[in-house]
DNA sequence: GTGAAAGCGCTAACAA
DNA sequence: TTGTTAGCGCTTTCAC
């Protein structure tokens, strides 16, 4: 099969309007300054003839490119199927479509393609990026920054050297979560209350022991059990803390997955939930939450919103110029000019049957 | 902050060399033609400059992108999280970035964006379409076929008219899979083998209903039971399945995610697995199937090689400039110069310990 | 084998 | 308000 029918151009439009090419992208572009009867006109031809602008064209005048990148970096199968990341993707995906610009999918794995990512996002294909970069080592988040693309975080990358206030992400208060849900239990009256953590080289989890930390300053690190985000890291842990402390009565679980392990297990050992032992989850990841035995209490992050809010302060920086992104993002934090460094969503408690 | 230093041009890296643009140009596309020393100096200034192609400018002139839009039809989040599907879409873009192409992801939902997608596509903003539709009754293949962008279709589409034999996909031998399995568990001479299926308006499901059927042509029509791909489902179908057929002595789950929701229950209900009941799973994922207990014998597909040929296939009818899609892709199918229109990968038992 | 020159389709000054 | 014009950076004939 040969070319398919040639795609029409501004001139085409232009001349079946019978006005100039200059005045159709006017049109195209959003028309102001052009008399009403005129734009409709135009709008009719470009109608007719099912007009569709040529993105390479415009791209290389304006040089803007109305795309993208989202970069996942070390996609463990576990992680990038992690609903909490596919659901983030969606929100950016929406927001991103909503403001015509494309999502370009950069998955890495290994140093060789952190190269390569560099020099992609350097080659100026894309406007910006959104970089999801789970670990505390990873060298992945310097090597954008120092391509001097416009970027937003996913989660509080782990730097430790002074550019960290610099990096613009979007994070949930994992820390403030965590807080919460642990001063739920000790309202409850529980006073062995446990932390199964999930991997600490992530600072979603570490934010989150840090929170029940807080809480529990004085104590017993016996009941402190690293998890790792799995159901199968969350009956490892339960099973090791009841081993441990077998007077424990409330769990704290880092998220919904490792709080499922934890139920099963403590049902296989006869415990009640939540007579003997309270549990709380992190994240209430639906249908899981809500389909435990029984229902689990856990913290709500807003993982959609955090999403969409990604690709607002990307593209909101991007408006103002700022190479630096952040800033104008609508969403929230950045209350003068300068753009924020972080933004942080709260969190929600939400009561189900087992805490 | 300003804009930051302007990208070298094809302009700059021929002054530098000291020949045409012409020759930069062919030096960079390859170097056909040109000759050693030549191509060498050009090379050294590309280097020293860092330069890097216009990817707009060049499409504008070639017509063509290097880019392949990724197509998900209605991420519900189960679906979208999948790993099955994350694994897919890592052989894609792994695929996609050996060859330099973009990865552009589409994420849809609802009516309203079907067209919009299918104005995209139509659009002429990328080469080609990588699409993921997973119900029978979805109208986005068609729409999208009909935009007349060489499209693979990752799975079998599931529709009904003539034009099922003109669309190019991969899959994997969901029904020679499922006979295998069921077969295995009549070679251990179990008798009363149940099937818990998927949704079944999954063609995969569907199929491997059928290798199901295939085997156990005149069996007990309550020894099926419907699930839908989750832990709960499977927990829920094993549990009608075990009231209303206690003699049940072998379970094939149509994927490892139901078959461990179908072992917690059997656990519970005091079946010994396998000595009471076998159970075989689907997919083979990891590192769920090794760590149910027991370990679970599965069908292992070749997911993430699935995604890998999808792209492989899409790249080369493109080469070929084939509208339709498909032909030369390498991977399999298609024996003379006709593109294949589904090319069915093999899977492979895995045995452990539950079957 | 190499270079000169003509656009690809669009936007953005600038003129009218 | 509208039209004219000059490129954006690249590939690709076509001469040499």
């Amino acid at each position: 099969m040969t070319d398919a029918a040639p795609r029409p151009t501004l001139e085409a439009v232009a001349a079946r309007a019978g006005v100039s090419r200059a005045t159709v992208s006017r049109v195209v572009n959003g028309g102001d300054g052009v008399r009403a009867p005129l734009v409709e006109r135009v709008q009719r031809a470009v109608d007719e003839l099912g007009y569709v602008p040529n993105r390479a064209a415009r791209s290389l005048v304006t040089r803007r490119h109305d795309a993208v990148a989202v970069v996942i970096a070390e996609p463990e199968t576990r992680v990038f199927a992690d609903p909490f990341f596919a659901l983030q993707l969606r929100g950016i995906s929406k927001e991103l479509t909503a403001h015509d610009n494309q999502l370009v999918l950069l998955l890495t794995e290994g140093r060789d393609d952190h190269t390569r990512v560099g020099r992609y996002l350097a080659g100026g294909h894309v406007d910006g990026a959104l970089v999801f970069s789970l670990h505390l080592d990873d060298p992945l988040p310097g090597l954008i920054r120092r391509a001097g693309v416009p970027t937003v975080f996913g989660g509080r990358p782990g730097w430790r050297d002074d550019d960290e206030r610099a990096a613009v992400y979007v994070d949930s208060d994992n820390r403030g979560g965590a807080r919460d849900a642990v001063r739920h239990l000790a309202g409850l009256g529980r006073t062995r209350i446990a932390h199964i953590t999930g991997p600490l080289d992530q600072t979603s989890a570490a934010d989150r022991l840090a929170g029940y930390r807080d809480v529990m300053a004085d104590g017993d690190p016996a009941l402190v059990a690293e998890g790792d985000f799995t159901p199968a890291g969350g009956e490892r842990a339960m099973r090791d803390l009841l081993d441990r402390c077998p007077d424990v009565d409330a769990v704290f679980a880092a998220n919904d997955l490792t709080a499922s392990g934890a139920l099963r297990v403590l049902r296989e050992r006869g415990r009640r939930v939540p007579d003997d032992v309270a549990v709380i989850g992190f994240d209430d990841m639906l249908p899981l939450a809500e389909q435990t035995e029984p229902p689990l209490t856990t913290v709500r992050q807003p993982i959609e919103e955090m999403g969409r809010l990604m690709a607002r302060l990307l593209l909101g920086s991007l408006r103002h110029g700022d190479a630096r992104a952040g800033g104008g993002g609508g969403g929230g934090g950045g209350e003068g000019t300068e753009p924020p460094t972080g933004v942080v969503l709260p969190t929600t408690l939400i009561r189900r049957d087992s805490a």
